[in-house]
DNA sequence: CAGCGCCTTTGATCTTGATCAAGGCCTCGG
DNA sequence: CCGAGGCCTTGATCAAGATCAAAGGCGCTG
Protein backbone atom coordinates (compact mmCIF):
# COMPACT_ATOMS: atom_id res chain seq x y z
CA UNK A 1 0.00 0.00 0.00
CA UNK A 2 1.18 3.24 -0.81
CA UNK A 3 -0.64 5.61 1.29
CA UNK A 4 0.93 7.80 3.49
CA UNK A 5 -1.02 9.91 5.83
CA UNK A 6 1.26 13.05 6.32
CA UNK A 7 -0.07 16.28 7.58
CA UNK A 8 -0.15 18.76 5.06
CA UNK A 9 -1.17 22.43 4.93
CA UNK A 10 -2.84 24.18 2.09
CA UNK A 11 -2.06 27.31 4.17
CA UNK A 12 1.74 26.83 3.60
CA UNK A 13 1.41 25.47 0.20
CA UNK A 14 3.08 27.55 -2.53
CA UNK A 15 0.55 26.40 -5.14
CA UNK A 16 -2.55 27.21 -3.22
CA UNK A 17 -2.90 30.14 -6.26
CA UNK A 18 -3.03 27.72 -8.79
CA UNK A 19 -5.00 24.82 -6.45
CA UNK A 20 -8.30 24.43 -4.98
CA UNK A 21 -7.41 27.08 -1.87
CA UNK A 22 -7.33 29.88 -4.74
CA UNK A 23 -9.31 32.91 -3.82
CA UNK A 24 -10.14 31.41 0.24
CA UNK A 25 -9.54 33.82 3.00
CA UNK A 26 -7.36 32.74 5.63
CA UNK A 27 -10.34 31.27 7.97
CA UNK A 28 -11.82 29.48 5.31
CA UNK A 29 -8.22 27.74 4.47
CA UNK A 30 -7.64 26.66 7.25
CA UNK A 31 -11.15 25.03 7.42
CA UNK A 32 -9.49 23.17 4.06
CA UNK A 33 -6.69 22.03 5.96
CA UNK A 34 -8.90 20.02 8.32
CA UNK A 35 -10.32 18.58 5.05
CA UNK A 36 -7.26 17.93 2.82
CA UNK A 37 -4.83 16.36 5.32
CA UNK A 38 -3.17 13.48 3.59
CA UNK A 39 -0.84 12.89 0.87
CA UNK A 40 -0.38 10.05 -1.13
CA UNK A 41 2.48 9.49 -3.35
CA UNK A 42 2.24 7.67 -6.46
CA UNK A 43 5.71 6.09 -8.06
CA UNK A 44 6.59 6.61 -11.86
CA UNK A 45 4.15 4.02 -14.14
CA UNK A 46 1.74 2.92 -11.43
CA UNK A 47 -2.35 4.30 -11.22
CA UNK A 48 -3.56 7.40 -9.11
CA UNK A 49 -6.52 5.29 -9.84
CA UNK A 50 -8.28 2.83 -12.54
CA UNK A 51 -11.17 2.48 -14.69
CA UNK A 52 -13.75 1.58 -12.63
CA UNK A 53 -12.49 1.92 -8.70
CA UNK A 54 -15.01 3.49 -6.11
CA UNK A 55 -15.03 7.36 -6.21
CA UNK A 56 -14.10 9.25 -3.22
CA UNK A 57 -11.84 11.41 -3.57
CA UNK A 58 -10.17 14.60 -5.45
CA UNK A 59 -6.81 14.80 -5.98
CA UNK A 60 -4.22 17.89 -6.59
CA UNK A 61 -1.31 17.07 -8.21
CA UNK A 62 1.54 18.52 -5.73
CA UNK A 63 4.63 17.18 -7.67
CA UNK A 64 5.00 15.23 -10.71
CA UNK A 65 2.59 14.63 -13.96
CA UNK A 66 0.06 12.80 -14.68
CA UNK A 67 -1.82 11.34 -17.89
CA UNK A 68 -5.22 10.61 -17.70
CA UNK A 69 -6.24 8.04 -20.65
CA UNK A 70 -10.21 6.06 -20.99
CA UNK A 71 -10.03 2.64 -22.78
CA UNK A 72 -12.39 0.92 -25.12
CA UNK A 73 -14.02 -2.42 -25.09
CA UNK A 74 -11.59 -3.84 -27.59
CA UNK A 75 -8.29 -2.43 -25.89
CA UNK A 76 -7.81 0.70 -27.88
CA UNK A 77 -6.98 3.87 -25.77
CA UNK A 78 -6.77 8.01 -25.55
CA UNK A 79 -5.09 9.91 -23.18
CA UNK A 80 -7.54 12.82 -22.32
CA UNK A 81 -5.35 14.70 -20.68
CA UNK A 82 -2.16 15.31 -19.26
CA UNK A 83 -2.17 16.96 -14.92
CA UNK A 84 0.99 19.07 -13.33
CA UNK A 85 1.12 20.86 -10.57
CA UNK A 86 -1.98 22.35 -8.91
CA UNK A 87 -3.91 20.43 -11.42
CA UNK A 88 -7.34 18.99 -9.97
CA UNK A 89 -7.90 14.92 -10.71
CA UNK A 90 -10.78 12.51 -10.30
CA UNK A 91 -13.51 14.92 -11.38
CA UNK A 92 -14.51 12.04 -13.93
CA UNK A 93 -15.86 9.80 -10.58
CA UNK A 94 -18.59 12.06 -9.42
CA UNK A 95 -21.42 11.09 -11.91
CA UNK A 96 -21.39 7.24 -11.08
CA UNK A 97 -19.32 7.25 -8.00
CA UNK A 98 -16.38 5.44 -10.01
CA UNK A 99 -13.80 6.53 -12.01
CA UNK A 100 -14.36 6.34 -15.80
CA UNK A 101 -10.70 6.56 -16.50
CA UNK A 102 -7.18 5.67 -15.96
CA UNK A 103 -4.65 8.07 -13.72
CA UNK A 104 -1.01 7.05 -14.36
CA UNK A 105 1.87 9.14 -12.85
CA UNK A 106 4.27 10.04 -15.53
CA UNK A 107 6.70 10.62 -13.13
CA UNK A 108 7.02 9.67 -9.22
CA UNK A 109 4.44 12.17 -8.23
CA UNK A 110 2.89 13.33 -5.05
CA UNK A 111 -0.90 14.17 -4.49
CA UNK A 112 -2.80 15.90 -1.78
CA UNK A 113 -6.25 13.82 -0.92
CA UNK A 114 -9.56 15.64 -0.62
CA UNK A 115 -12.41 13.42 0.42
CA UNK A 116 -15.47 14.58 -1.76
CA UNK A 117 -17.67 14.18 0.59
CA UNK A 118 -16.16 16.65 2.92
CA UNK A 119 -15.33 19.31 0.04
CA UNK A 120 -19.23 19.37 -0.89
CA UNK A 121 -19.88 19.99 3.11
CA UNK A 122 -17.61 22.68 2.99
CA UNK A 123 -18.68 24.11 -0.12
CA UNK A 124 -22.24 24.60 1.68
CA UNK A 125 -20.50 26.33 4.47
CA UNK A 126 -18.30 28.84 2.14
CA UNK A 127 -19.29 30.14 -1.28
CA UNK A 128 -16.35 31.24 -2.25
CA UNK A 129 -15.03 26.89 -2.07
CA UNK A 130 -18.56 26.39 -3.52
CA UNK A 131 -17.78 28.80 -6.69
CA UNK A 132 -14.78 27.94 -6.84
CA UNK A 133 -15.22 23.96 -7.43
CA UNK A 134 -18.03 24.97 -10.13
CA UNK A 135 -15.18 26.77 -11.86
CA UNK A 136 -12.62 23.97 -11.55
CA UNK A 137 -15.41 21.92 -12.92
CA UNK A 138 -16.87 24.22 -15.89
CA UNK A 139 -12.66 24.84 -16.92
CA UNK A 140 -12.59 21.23 -17.44
CA UNK A 141 -15.59 21.00 -19.80
CA UNK A 142 -14.06 24.56 -21.60
CA UNK A 143 -10.50 22.81 -22.04
CA UNK A 144 -12.18 19.18 -23.21
CA UNK A 145 -14.13 21.23 -26.04
CA UNK A 146 -11.28 22.71 -26.95
CA UNK A 147 -9.85 19.44 -27.24
CA UNK A 148 -12.58 18.39 -29.25
CA UNK A 149 -12.07 21.18 -31.42
CA UNK A 150 -8.14 20.45 -31.92
CA UNK A 151 -9.46 16.35 -32.59
CA UNK A 152 -12.11 17.57 -35.33
CA UNK A 153 -10.81 19.86 -36.95
CA UNK A 154 -7.05 20.51 -37.11
CA UNK A 155 -3.97 18.98 -38.89
CA UNK A 156 -1.42 17.25 -37.35
CA UNK A 157 1.02 20.21 -37.60
CA UNK A 158 -1.60 22.17 -36.10
CA UNK A 159 -2.18 19.45 -33.18
CA UNK A 160 1.52 19.59 -32.55
CA UNK A 161 2.23 23.34 -32.58
CA UNK A 162 -1.10 23.97 -30.37
CA UNK A 163 0.14 21.02 -27.57
CA UNK A 164 3.13 22.43 -27.29
CA UNK A 165 2.23 26.32 -26.74
CA UNK A 166 -0.49 24.83 -23.96
CA UNK A 167 2.16 22.68 -22.83
CA UNK A 168 4.71 25.63 -22.03
CA UNK A 169 2.12 28.40 -21.11
CA UNK A 170 0.73 25.97 -18.17
CA UNK A 171 4.77 25.70 -17.22
CA UNK A 172 5.11 29.16 -17.50
CA UNK A 173 2.21 29.63 -14.89
CA UNK A 174 4.35 27.48 -12.47
CA UNK A 175 7.41 29.50 -13.02
CA UNK A 176 9.10 27.55 -15.70
CA UNK A 177 10.85 28.89 -18.87
CA UNK A 178 8.07 30.14 -21.95
CA UNK A 179 11.03 28.28 -24.03
CA UNK A 180 12.21 25.36 -22.98
CA UNK A 181 10.74 22.23 -21.46
CA UNK A 182 11.20 18.77 -20.75
CA UNK A 183 8.25 16.31 -22.13
CA UNK A 184 7.33 14.17 -19.30
CA UNK A 185 5.55 11.59 -21.81
CA UNK A 186 6.28 9.79 -24.89
CA UNK A 187 5.56 10.64 -28.48
CA UNK A 188 3.00 7.66 -28.57
CA UNK A 189 1.16 8.80 -25.35
CA UNK A 190 1.29 12.56 -27.10
CA UNK A 191 0.05 10.86 -30.23
CA UNK A 192 -2.88 9.12 -28.33
CA UNK A 193 -3.78 12.80 -26.63
CA UNK A 194 -3.48 14.38 -30.51
CA UNK A 195 -5.55 11.68 -31.92
CA UNK A 196 -2.50 10.66 -34.24
CA UNK A 197 0.33 8.17 -34.28
CA UNK A 198 3.70 8.07 -32.85
CA UNK A 199 5.47 8.07 -36.30
CA UNK A 200 3.58 11.09 -36.84
CA UNK A 201 4.40 12.87 -33.96
CA UNK A 202 8.28 12.17 -34.54
CA UNK A 203 8.32 13.33 -38.12
CA UNK A 204 6.10 16.62 -37.02
CA UNK A 205 8.85 17.06 -34.60
CA UNK A 206 11.10 16.72 -37.32
CA UNK A 207 9.49 19.43 -39.72
CA UNK A 208 9.04 21.78 -36.70
CA UNK A 209 13.45 21.16 -36.25
CA UNK A 210 14.00 21.26 -40.12
CA UNK A 211 11.64 24.95 -40.33
CA UNK A 212 14.12 26.34 -37.32
CA UNK A 213 10.89 26.89 -34.99
CA UNK A 214 11.50 24.64 -32.33
CA UNK A 215 14.76 22.07 -31.16
CA UNK A 216 14.62 18.61 -30.17
CA UNK A 217 16.49 16.60 -28.25
CA UNK A 218 14.96 13.78 -27.07
CA UNK A 219 12.53 14.90 -24.46
CA UNK A 220 13.94 17.92 -24.29
CA UNK A 221 12.03 20.73 -26.15
CA UNK A 222 13.66 24.43 -26.91
CA UNK A 223 11.05 26.91 -28.56
CA UNK A 224 12.94 29.07 -31.10
CA UNK A 225 9.80 30.77 -32.48
CA UNK A 226 6.67 31.07 -30.08
CA UNK A 227 5.38 33.21 -33.13
CA UNK A 228 6.10 30.43 -35.57
CA UNK A 229 4.09 28.00 -33.53
CA UNK A 230 1.33 30.19 -33.49
CA UNK A 231 0.65 30.87 -37.13
CA UNK A 232 0.78 27.31 -37.26
CA UNK A 233 -2.17 26.93 -35.23
CA UNK A 234 -3.83 29.88 -36.72
CA UNK A 235 -2.70 29.76 -40.24
CA UNK A 236 -4.98 32.98 -40.78
CA UNK A 237 -2.88 35.94 -39.97
CA UNK A 238 -3.27 38.09 -42.78
CA UNK A 239 -5.93 40.86 -42.69
CA UNK B 1 -36.45 40.19 -27.60
CA UNK B 2 -37.42 36.99 -27.23
CA UNK B 3 -37.80 36.17 -23.78
CA UNK B 4 -40.82 35.52 -21.93
CA UNK B 5 -41.88 35.47 -18.18
CA UNK B 6 -44.28 32.56 -18.33
CA UNK B 7 -44.83 30.74 -14.95
CA UNK B 8 -43.04 27.03 -15.10
CA UNK B 9 -43.15 24.65 -12.78
CA UNK B 10 -40.52 21.86 -12.16
CA UNK B 11 -42.84 20.35 -9.84
CA UNK B 12 -45.58 19.72 -13.20
CA UNK B 13 -43.04 19.03 -15.64
CA UNK B 14 -43.06 15.86 -16.96
CA UNK B 15 -38.91 15.77 -17.52
CA UNK B 16 -38.27 16.34 -13.73
CA UNK B 17 -37.16 12.55 -14.19
CA UNK B 18 -34.70 13.15 -16.29
CA UNK B 19 -33.47 17.55 -15.37
CA UNK B 20 -32.27 19.38 -12.82
CA UNK B 21 -34.60 18.32 -9.86
CA UNK B 22 -33.79 14.58 -10.44
CA UNK B 23 -33.64 13.16 -7.13
CA UNK B 24 -35.04 16.38 -4.90
CA UNK B 25 -38.06 15.73 -2.26
CA UNK B 26 -41.47 18.10 -2.76
CA UNK B 27 -39.83 20.53 -0.45
CA UNK B 28 -36.92 20.96 -2.37
CA UNK B 29 -38.93 21.12 -5.46
CA UNK B 30 -40.95 23.52 -4.29
CA UNK B 31 -38.19 25.87 -3.73
CA UNK B 32 -36.63 25.22 -7.26
CA UNK B 33 -40.21 26.17 -8.44
CA UNK B 34 -39.10 29.52 -7.34
CA UNK B 35 -35.57 29.58 -8.83
CA UNK B 36 -37.25 28.67 -12.28
CA UNK B 37 -39.27 30.77 -12.64
CA UNK B 38 -39.24 32.03 -16.29
CA UNK B 39 -38.99 30.32 -20.09
CA UNK B 40 -37.46 31.28 -23.04
CA UNK B 41 -38.47 30.32 -26.36
CA UNK B 42 -35.69 30.22 -29.21
CA UNK B 43 -36.46 29.88 -32.82
CA UNK B 44 -34.89 27.57 -35.19
CA UNK B 45 -31.49 28.89 -36.34
CA UNK B 46 -31.15 31.13 -33.57
CA UNK B 47 -28.95 31.42 -31.02
CA UNK B 48 -29.87 30.86 -26.93
CA UNK B 49 -26.83 32.09 -26.68
CA UNK B 50 -22.94 33.33 -28.04
CA UNK B 51 -19.29 33.35 -27.72
CA UNK B 52 -18.52 36.26 -25.11
CA UNK B 53 -22.25 36.31 -24.12
CA UNK B 54 -22.18 37.62 -20.20
CA UNK B 55 -23.02 34.29 -18.66
CA UNK B 56 -25.89 34.35 -15.68
CA UNK B 57 -27.58 31.05 -16.44
CA UNK B 58 -28.02 27.44 -16.71
CA UNK B 59 -30.79 26.68 -19.24
CA UNK B 60 -32.43 23.04 -18.80
CA UNK B 61 -34.19 22.54 -22.38
CA UNK B 62 -37.88 21.86 -22.43
CA UNK B 63 -38.34 21.25 -26.21
CA UNK B 64 -36.56 21.28 -28.97
CA UNK B 65 -33.04 20.61 -30.10
CA UNK B 66 -30.28 22.71 -29.62
CA UNK B 67 -26.25 22.20 -30.55
CA UNK B 68 -23.38 24.09 -29.15
CA UNK B 69 -20.14 25.02 -31.12
CA UNK B 70 -16.73 26.27 -30.59
CA UNK B 71 -15.26 28.53 -33.31
CA UNK B 72 -11.70 29.73 -33.78
CA UNK B 73 -9.79 33.00 -34.93
CA UNK B 74 -9.95 31.63 -38.03
CA UNK B 75 -13.48 30.95 -38.80
CA UNK B 76 -13.37 26.95 -38.15
CA UNK B 77 -16.20 25.41 -35.88
CA UNK B 78 -16.34 22.35 -34.24
CA UNK B 79 -20.30 20.96 -32.96
CA UNK B 80 -18.98 20.42 -29.30
CA UNK B 81 -22.82 18.22 -28.42
CA UNK B 82 -26.08 17.77 -29.53
CA UNK B 83 -28.66 18.62 -26.63
CA UNK B 84 -32.05 17.56 -25.85
CA UNK B 85 -35.07 17.61 -24.06
CA UNK B 86 -34.00 17.74 -20.17
CA UNK B 87 -30.23 18.38 -21.20
CA UNK B 88 -28.50 21.11 -19.59
CA UNK B 89 -27.09 23.82 -21.36
CA UNK B 90 -24.30 26.28 -20.57
CA UNK B 91 -21.95 25.01 -18.00
CA UNK B 92 -19.18 26.06 -20.18
CA UNK B 93 -20.02 29.62 -18.99
CA UNK B 94 -19.02 29.52 -15.16
CA UNK B 95 -15.66 29.48 -15.15
CA UNK B 96 -14.92 32.76 -16.99
CA UNK B 97 -18.62 34.54 -16.46
CA UNK B 98 -18.94 34.48 -20.10
CA UNK B 99 -20.07 31.92 -22.41
CA UNK B 100 -17.11 29.93 -24.52
CA UNK B 101 -19.38 28.46 -27.11
CA UNK B 102 -22.63 29.29 -29.01
CA UNK B 103 -25.71 27.24 -28.44
CA UNK B 104 -27.92 27.25 -31.15
CA UNK B 105 -31.43 26.02 -31.81
CA UNK B 106 -32.11 23.53 -34.71
CA UNK B 107 -35.85 23.76 -34.04
CA UNK B 108 -38.18 26.05 -32.22
CA UNK B 109 -37.61 25.57 -28.49
CA UNK B 110 -38.14 26.23 -25.55
CA UNK B 111 -35.90 26.66 -22.25
CA UNK B 112 -36.06 27.03 -18.15
CA UNK B 113 -33.78 29.70 -17.44
CA UNK B 114 -32.18 28.98 -14.13
CA UNK B 115 -30.19 31.95 -12.73
CA UNK B 116 -26.92 30.24 -11.42
CA UNK B 117 -26.22 32.40 -8.18
CA UNK B 118 -29.98 30.98 -7.43
CA UNK B 119 -28.96 27.83 -8.21
CA UNK B 120 -25.73 28.04 -5.87
CA UNK B 121 -27.61 29.55 -3.08
CA UNK B 122 -30.48 27.00 -3.20
CA UNK B 123 -26.75 24.29 -3.58
CA UNK B 124 -25.80 25.13 -0.34
CA UNK B 125 -28.89 24.56 1.53
CA UNK B 126 -30.08 21.14 0.23
CA UNK B 127 -27.28 18.79 -0.49
CA UNK B 128 -29.01 16.49 -2.52
CA UNK B 129 -29.49 19.54 -5.02
CA UNK B 130 -25.63 19.86 -4.65
CA UNK B 131 -24.19 16.88 -4.94
CA UNK B 132 -26.51 16.84 -8.43
CA UNK B 133 -25.55 19.65 -9.54
CA UNK B 134 -22.34 18.10 -9.48
CA UNK B 135 -23.00 14.81 -10.90
CA UNK B 136 -24.30 16.81 -14.12
CA UNK B 137 -20.98 18.31 -14.62
CA UNK B 138 -19.15 15.29 -13.89
CA UNK B 139 -21.73 13.84 -16.19
CA UNK B 140 -20.76 16.30 -18.78
CA UNK B 141 -16.65 15.79 -18.92
CA UNK B 142 -17.27 12.25 -18.92
CA UNK B 143 -19.21 12.87 -22.56
CA UNK B 144 -16.34 15.05 -23.24
CA UNK B 145 -13.85 12.07 -22.55
CA UNK B 146 -15.69 9.73 -24.79
CA UNK B 147 -16.20 12.34 -27.42
CA UNK B 148 -12.40 11.96 -27.47
CA UNK B 149 -12.06 9.01 -27.73
CA UNK B 150 -14.00 8.93 -30.90
CA UNK B 151 -12.65 11.48 -32.37
CA UNK B 152 -8.63 10.56 -31.15
CA UNK B 153 -9.70 7.02 -32.26
CA UNK B 154 -12.12 6.02 -34.40
CA UNK B 155 -12.57 5.70 -38.29
CA UNK B 156 -15.47 7.34 -39.96
CA UNK B 157 -17.94 4.34 -40.19
CA UNK B 158 -17.29 3.66 -36.11
CA UNK B 159 -17.57 7.20 -35.48
CA UNK B 160 -21.22 7.71 -37.10
CA UNK B 161 -22.75 4.00 -35.68
CA UNK B 162 -21.48 5.26 -32.68
CA UNK B 163 -23.40 8.54 -32.91
CA UNK B 164 -26.76 6.89 -33.66
CA UNK B 165 -26.53 5.21 -31.10
CA UNK B 166 -26.24 7.27 -28.63
CA UNK B 167 -28.83 9.31 -30.18
CA UNK B 168 -31.52 6.84 -30.18
CA UNK B 169 -30.82 5.71 -26.55
CA UNK B 170 -30.72 9.12 -25.18
CA UNK B 171 -34.06 9.42 -27.28
CA UNK B 172 -35.54 6.09 -25.95
CA UNK B 173 -34.79 6.90 -22.40
CA UNK B 174 -37.68 9.98 -23.62
CA UNK B 175 -39.98 7.69 -24.08
CA UNK B 176 -38.87 7.93 -28.15
CA UNK B 177 -38.51 4.93 -30.37
CA UNK B 178 -35.43 2.54 -30.27
CA UNK B 179 -34.97 2.33 -33.67
CA UNK B 180 -36.60 5.48 -35.41
CA UNK B 181 -35.35 8.60 -35.10
CA UNK B 182 -35.72 12.28 -37.28
CA UNK B 183 -31.94 13.62 -37.28
CA UNK B 184 -32.78 17.83 -36.11
CA UNK B 185 -28.97 18.25 -37.79
CA UNK B 186 -27.60 18.78 -41.30
CA UNK B 187 -24.71 16.10 -42.64
CA UNK B 188 -22.50 18.75 -41.90
CA UNK B 189 -23.79 19.37 -38.53
CA UNK B 190 -22.91 15.83 -37.87
CA UNK B 191 -19.75 15.84 -39.13
CA UNK B 192 -18.41 18.74 -37.61
CA UNK B 193 -19.47 16.80 -34.12
CA UNK B 194 -17.49 14.00 -35.49
CA UNK B 195 -14.68 15.03 -37.52
CA UNK B 196 -15.39 14.80 -40.87
CA UNK B 197 -16.65 15.98 -43.93
CA UNK B 198 -20.57 15.84 -44.85
CA UNK B 199 -19.64 14.01 -48.22
CA UNK B 200 -18.02 11.11 -45.83
CA UNK B 201 -20.91 11.55 -43.60
CA UNK B 202 -23.05 11.13 -46.47
CA UNK B 203 -21.19 7.97 -47.75
CA UNK B 204 -20.79 6.68 -44.72
CA UNK B 205 -25.02 6.45 -44.28
CA UNK B 206 -25.38 5.10 -47.75
CA UNK B 207 -22.43 2.77 -46.82
CA UNK B 208 -24.72 1.04 -43.60
CA UNK B 209 -27.55 1.35 -46.07
CA UNK B 210 -25.86 -0.64 -48.73
CA UNK B 211 -25.30 -2.89 -45.69
CA UNK B 212 -28.69 -3.46 -44.45
CA UNK B 213 -28.47 -1.82 -41.40
CA UNK B 214 -30.22 1.51 -41.35
CA UNK B 215 -32.99 3.03 -43.85
CA UNK B 216 -32.49 6.80 -44.46
CA UNK B 217 -35.06 8.75 -45.91
CA UNK B 218 -33.72 12.19 -45.69
CA UNK B 219 -33.47 12.79 -42.00
CA UNK B 220 -35.66 10.44 -41.10
CA UNK B 221 -33.22 6.58 -39.91
CA UNK B 222 -34.41 3.72 -39.40
CA UNK B 223 -32.24 1.22 -37.52
CA UNK B 224 -32.81 -2.41 -38.46
CA UNK B 225 -29.71 -3.89 -36.76
CA UNK B 226 -28.88 -2.31 -33.46
CA UNK B 227 -26.21 -5.06 -33.47
CA UNK B 228 -24.58 -4.42 -36.88
CA UNK B 229 -24.14 -0.65 -35.22
CA UNK B 230 -22.64 -2.05 -32.34
CA UNK B 231 -20.44 -4.90 -34.15
CA UNK B 232 -19.11 -1.71 -36.10
CA UNK B 233 -18.11 0.07 -32.87
CA UNK B 234 -16.92 -2.79 -31.40
CA UNK B 235 -14.91 -4.44 -33.89
CA UNK B 236 -13.68 -7.17 -31.58
CA UNK B 237 -16.78 -9.09 -30.89
CA UNK B 238 -14.62 -12.53 -30.95
CA UNK B 239 -13.21 -14.79 -28.16
C1' DC C 1 -47.61 26.04 -58.59
C1' DA C 2 -43.27 27.61 -60.09
C1' DG C 3 -38.73 28.75 -58.98
C1' DC C 4 -35.00 29.22 -55.88
C1' DG C 5 -31.88 27.79 -52.48
C1' DC C 6 -30.32 24.57 -49.40
C1' DC C 7 -29.29 19.94 -48.46
C1' DT C 8 -27.81 15.65 -50.01
C1' DT C 9 -25.81 12.18 -52.93
C1' DT C 10 -22.38 10.30 -55.83
C1' DG C 11 -18.20 10.13 -58.73
C1' DA C 12 -13.19 11.08 -59.67
C1' DT C 13 -8.99 12.39 -57.95
C1' DC C 14 -5.66 13.85 -54.54
C1' DT C 15 -3.46 14.40 -49.92
C1' DT C 16 -2.53 13.41 -45.36
C1' DG C 17 -1.34 10.54 -42.19
C1' DA C 18 -1.34 5.35 -41.21
C1' DT C 19 1.13 1.30 -41.72
C1' DC C 20 5.07 -1.59 -42.34
C1' DA C 21 9.87 -1.90 -41.74
C1' DA C 22 14.55 -1.09 -40.33
C1' DG C 23 18.02 0.94 -37.80
C1' DG C 24 19.98 4.09 -34.17
C1' DC C 25 20.24 5.97 -29.52
C1' DC C 26 19.93 6.16 -24.66
C1' DT C 27 19.43 4.05 -20.20
C1' DC C 28 19.76 0.70 -16.95
C1' DG C 29 21.19 -3.54 -14.91
C1' DG C 30 24.32 -7.33 -14.74
C1' DC D 1 32.00 -2.50 -19.95
C1' DC D 2 28.55 -4.88 -22.43
C1' DG D 3 24.06 -6.22 -23.76
C1' DA D 4 19.01 -5.81 -23.72
C1' DG D 5 14.98 -3.28 -24.07
C1' DG D 6 12.42 0.70 -24.69
C1' DC D 7 12.04 4.82 -27.24
C1' DC D 8 12.74 7.50 -31.23
C1' DT D 9 13.70 8.53 -36.11
C1' DT D 10 13.33 7.88 -40.91
C1' DG D 11 12.05 5.70 -45.34
C1' DA D 12 8.70 3.41 -48.52
C1' DT D 13 4.20 2.31 -49.49
C1' DC D 14 -0.76 2.30 -48.81
C1' DA D 15 -5.47 3.59 -47.67
C1' DA D 16 -8.94 6.48 -45.56
C1' DG D 17 -10.96 10.33 -46.03
C1' DA D 18 -10.62 15.19 -48.05
C1' DT D 19 -11.39 17.84 -51.95
C1' DC D 20 -13.36 19.13 -56.27
C1' DA D 21 -17.24 18.74 -59.14
C1' DA D 22 -21.84 17.93 -60.75
C1' DA D 23 -26.51 16.88 -60.39
C1' DG D 24 -30.89 15.54 -58.06
C1' DG D 25 -34.45 16.21 -54.43
C1' DC D 26 -37.09 18.67 -51.14
C1' DG D 27 -39.24 22.43 -48.94
C1' DC D 28 -40.21 27.16 -48.64
C1' DT D 29 -41.81 31.48 -50.56
C1' DG D 30 -43.82 34.56 -53.60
Amino acid sequence: MDIQSIKVACSSCNLRELCLPMGLNSEEIDKLDAVISTRRRIKRGSALFNTGDKFTSLFAVRSGFFKTCVTTADGRDQVTGFQMTGEIIGLDGIVSDHHSCDAIALEDAEVCVMPFDQVEELSREFTTLQHHVHKIMSREIVRDHSVMLLLGSMRAEERLAAFLLNLVQRLHARGFSQSELILRMTREEIGSYLGMKLETVSRTFSKFVDDGIIEVKQRYVHIKSTEGLKQIVNPQTCR
